[in-house]
DNA sequence: CCTATTGTTATACGAGTGTATAACAAAGCG
DNA sequence: CGCTTTGTTATACACTCGTATAACAATAGG
């Protein structure tokens, strides 16, 4: 009468990251509130029992996924510096800013997830942890961008400091929505502020 | 054997008050994930069930503490603006500005308000257009502050949005903790953003 | 003082939570 | 082909969730 379903084995990092990304997309959509272990495995197209076999809970879980996440926006703003050539350091860090403005890191959905994970990081310390490791790397990122400019300031700490939480804010404001200005108001705004540390030197 | 708890009755706006203070302390404490019913009813020393006598439910209770916390914060921002004179209107805009990087508004506790607030806004209608009222007049006080100043520019639209979000921005970082800068520096990034749109007259 | 009102409590209900565990079946190996 | 391993499912458990409802008791009005 009862048939059980069928199932394929899958190795263990595919499992893993199939579980990963259903958690994103249940936290990108659904908010931490309905992101539940049922709701991860029915995404994954897996059994609820599952998700213990990989991992320690569901908090490891998200945690790992938070992880994941810091990677993939890291990597795409990377990919926006890289797209232009070394030896024009100050378009790579406008290309780095703007791309902070544009999909796939002014995404609500992206957002959502952060924002979830920014609720979890004041209750639980590993993802607290995880949290500060990626804004330190972000930070430096943008201050070695800042650095490799000519007529970067002798401290640029401060500058990136800066830079950064005006970035966060037009980022946050603009992927809530109803925001009073778009991507391309939000590139002008923050190399207008660029320019206030960097000369340009024509 | 078993007895009722003695209880006294109150007066509905005092009720409803003491369910949105607890309801805000519920979410600053616990979070979203934390906030239940009971929780919220143990925390005003009150049977759950009295929760639905003065709120249509429990998501009527926290857009109404969404709207009470709004209330609060430009309250409290709005009498740093007014312990400087009117005469003084740079100083005002400066007084604004560096009220977001101390208590009672840079608190962790608010951060973990506001969270919960940003992430239900995205899936529940009420709680988004509460935000909008709110982030609408927070623009609309900065934006008043900045025409007010002599010298202020034309078009006081795109400085008050890069000032917002710098702010943002700074509050974010400074109230989830470990920020590499404090209240102070948070403070002069700001006034230095200030200067490149309002000239100081001397 | 007695009574009617109703604010308040206590309890119950179905649904959903994370986790533990045993049964099952898919794949690798002899 | 048959056996063993173990990835996977199915189910159960204790708990919490938001809500509904009836019993109770504190207060006001007569």
């Amino acid at each position: 009468m009862s048939e059980r379903q069928a199932f394929t084995r899958e190795s263990a990092d595919k499992r893993r990251d199939a579980l990963i990304e259903a958690c994103a997309r249940c936290l990108a959509r659904y908010g931490v509130q309905g992101t539940s272990v049922r709701a991860i495995c029915l995404e994954a197209g897996v059994s609820p029992g599952l998700l213990r076999h990989y991992f320690d809970g569901i908090g490891a879980l998200i945690a790992e996924t938070y992880r994941a996440t810091g990677k993939r926006v890291a990597k795409a703003l990377h990919a926006a510096v890289e797209a232009v050539p070394a030896n024009q350091p100050r378009a790579r860090l406008l290309a780095f800013v703007s791309a902070n403005f544009r999909p796939p890191i002014a995404d609500p959905e992206l957002l959502a997830t952060w924002l979830a994970f920014w609720s979890l990081a004041r209750n639980d310390s590993e993802i607290g942890a995880i949290h500060d490791e990626i804004y330190a790397d972000n930070r430096g990122q943008i201050e070695a961008l800042i650095v490799g400019c000519p007529g970067a300031p002798v401290h640029p700490r401060m500058a990136a400091i800066a830079l950064t939480a005006l970035i966060d804010g037009l980022w946050l404001e603009l992927t809530l929505g109803n925001a009073p200005f778009d991507a391309d108001e939000a590139g002008i705004l923050a190399e207008r502020q660029i320019a206030t540390f960097l000369p340009i030197m024509s």
